[in-house]
DNA sequence: GCCAACGTTGGC
DNA sequence: GCCAACGTTGGC
């Protein structure tokens, strides 16, 4: 039995990792390794389904907001850069038989023409709820509703 | 670059 | 188990 689609939202710092760079990797995929917050790995590691569909999002450098849209291509899995002693993300602590972390796969899927401003996404009466929006939302991985997600992709569009 | 808000750590 | 101190995030 299908499942249905969610919609999330993923931040990135473009100076570290932008749409740009994900269309770009090879295959436009890259793994989404290095989450370190327990709120965001429980839904990679048990809500975020192969097929979902991701708000792209630049925090940090201007613009700010909604950049395009990627489609997670693999389901949560331990983040192996957790056991990577070369890797800032290593963490020590980590048992491989019941890894801390976990990371999926991201398909990059479109480029809006335009980044959708965080200004614009707080003005917009559909998105009044939305995490995103709310101040001091630090989660780097967030749910959104399908309602949202539409009214994201409109407000994209209408640029 | 600043700084407020947040999550995590660690002493007690 | 509390909570102050600390480090990080992220809008401005």
């Amino acid at each position: 039995m299908a499942r249905a689609k969610q919609y999330w939202l993923f931040k990135s710092e473009p100076d570290v990792f932008s749409i740009d760079d994900l269309k770009k990797a090879p295959k436009k995929t890259t793994y989404w390794e290095g989450v370190r917050n327990y709120q965001a790995r429980n839904l990679l590691r048990d809500d975020i389904k192969k097929g979902d569909a991701v708000l792209y999002y630049h925090s940090r450098v201007q613009p700010i907001g909604v950049a395009g849209i990627a489609r997670v291509s693999k389901s949560g899995y331990p983040d192996p850069e957790q056991f990577d002693p070369t890797s800032k993300y290593q963490d020590a602590k980590s048992n491989p038989d019941d890894p801390r972390w976990y990371c999926v796969d991201l398909t990059w899927e479109k480029t809006f023409a335009e980044v959708v401003p965080l200004a614009d996404l707080k003005e917009a009466p559909a998105l009044k709820d939305m995490m995103v929006v709310q101040r001091g939302a630090r989660l780097s991985v967030q749910p959104v509703t399908k309602k949202e997600f539409d009214a994201v992709l409109k407000m994209a569009a209408a640029r």
